[in-house]
DNA sequence: TCTGGGGTCCTAGGACCC
DNA sequence: TCTGGGGTCCTAGGACCC
């Protein structure tokens, strides 16, 4: 917690539906309710309007519709929502070079990395109000609340306070009275399961925390959780603005308007969603090691599972393949309402760390990385397939090479210069044995899937 | 007519290595 | 021969956020 109140946060009123109003006059003063307008569709945003009939984010839209038929209820226009975002993210660099996106119309600002040098509580009022009047200007009248405070937990506690369109600042040395009375789940990190928990402590505000020892909140929150709920009760928030983060999975996900049971529709799902993640990796450049599967049963249990690849890939024909072994592995008769893929474990080609030892102490060649000389073993029994492109070479892929011989079949898990690890299909369970072959060895055979 | 999609972080157990 | 601790990686699930 700093001592001067340096850190901004902006949060855009109702972002999507305002977004649908400004565009679309006959919306304006009418409920407006933007999300999922299929059967089994939440509700993203609600309008003011929407709001007064209870209808808010998260809630099933079928639900939305009892609560408020008259209500416009649309799909959303994402386009038209990055373009406002990008022009108040602008506004917001104007501040300081150091602004932390949080969503779409969210938004950190380290005003001490800007050119800002008065902090007094009336200054930054001040300047939460230029930079308010800016937004509305710029972005054909959608208005927002800024929160200004010691920390970032301030800063966001002060923009929801000011809600709508307002601006709060919250003076250093008034931290701790001022989330004394809020409810205990307004501190970032307690939401319905830690709020049960802490409830069946006594604890209904932020100030019931403080009775609490330390110890008791670890013991029953957990070490991460228990922590960072008793150093938040008090205010205590050293948490950076942070500019950059660097994705860590990307996934895609579909929920059906029914239930899929049969395997060839949801392999059919797979193979849309893989190729989408694949793409989406292409297009920022990384590579991923892990594959991971994700299903939400119809009573809405999830179940994921995931396999991490010797080298990491690209490529939708992998990932597709490792995602559909994955689901081999997973009974699917009653059936699942949600199936998605997701890819993480990221890399950049060609960087040093893609070589790893193998078991024999040599260099061998990650499946990503640049083919090195390996004078242990300089002769890969295979030429590189033409149609695998060169980073590949020489080119067994996981999961595309398939591997048979009196043992059974298996496809390729994993591949180095002078290796191939194969692992077997067994019939009822997945990962089956695996089994790692010289490239010279007469008793692998590869062919591709 | 039941409850999205895209993420992040944490926990816990097992394998494996030193 | 037995015991054992620490560290890392992987996997599965859960909580949470916008």
């Amino acid at each position: 917690m700093r001592s001067a109140a340096s850190i901004l946060h902006l949060d855009l009123d109702a972002f999507f539906a305002a977004v649908e109003q400004r565009d679309k006059p006959s919306l304006r003063g009418k409920p407006v309710v933007v999300g999922g307008v299929g059967p089994r569709g939440v509700v993203s945003t609600a309008s003011y309007e929407a709001r007064v009939f209870g209808v808010h984010s998260a809630m099933p839209t079928h639900e939305a519709r009892r609560l408020c038929p008259n209500a416009a209820f649309l799909a959303g226009r994402f386009r038209a929502y990055r373009a406002s975002s990008a022009i108040v993210m602008g506004l917001l660099h104007e501040l300081s070079p150091l602004v932390e996106p949080l969503s779409l119309d969210e938004a950190f600002v380290d005003l001490a990395a800007g050119p800002t040098t008065d902090f007094s509580p009336d200054a930054v009022r001040a300047l939460a109000d230029g930079l308010r009047a800016r937004v509305h200007e710029r972005t054909g009248g959608l208005t927002a609340s800024v929160g200004i405070g010691s920390s970032k937990f301030i800063a966001k506690v002060a923009s929801e306070l000011a809600k709508p369109d307002g601006v709060r600042v919250v003076e250093p040395g008034t931290e701790a009275d001022t989330i004394a009375d809020l409810p205990a789940r307004a501190i970032p990190g307690v939401g319905p399961a830690t709020m049960e928990r802490l409830a069946r402590l006594g604890v209904r505000t932020v100030a019931d925390i403080r009775g609490l020892s330390h110890g008791e909140l670890v013991r029953e929150l957990g070490r991460a959780s228990g922590e960072w709920v008793h150093a938040l009760a008090f205010a205590r928030d050293e948490r950076p603005v942070v500019a950059e983060r660097e994705a860590k999975s990307i996934s895609v996900e579909d929920t059906f308007e029914t239930d899929i049971t049969d395997r060839a529709e949801l392999d059919a799902v797979i193979d849309r969603d893989a190729r989408i993640v694949a793409e989406r990796l292409a297009r920022s450049g990384l590579f991923a090691r892990t594959v991971t599967l994700k299903a939400k049963r119809p009573d809405f249990t999830i179940l994921s599972r995931s396999l991490t690849l010797n080298g990491a890939t690209d490529r939708p024909e992998v990932i597709i393949r490792v995602a559909r072994g994955l689901l081999d592995g997973v009974p699917i008769e009653t059936g699942f309402r949600l199936l998605g893929v997701g890819v993480a474990n990221f890399t950049e080609a060609a960087q040093e760390e893609l070589f790893e030892p193998d078991a024999a102490g040599a260099v061998v060649q990650s499946v990503t990385g640049t083919e090195i000389p390996d004078t242990a073993n300089p002769t890969p029994t295979r030429d590189a397939d033409p149609t695998i492109r060169p980073r590949w070479r020489p080119g067994f892929l996981p999961g595309v090479d398939v591997h048979h011989d009196e043992h059974g079949a298996g496809w390729v898990w994993g591949s180095g210069l002078g290796r191939v690890t194969v692992r077997f299909e067994t019939a009822d369970t997945v990962p089956g044995p695996v089994r790692t072959f010289s490239t010279d060895d007469p008793a692998l055979h590869l062919t591709e899937a």
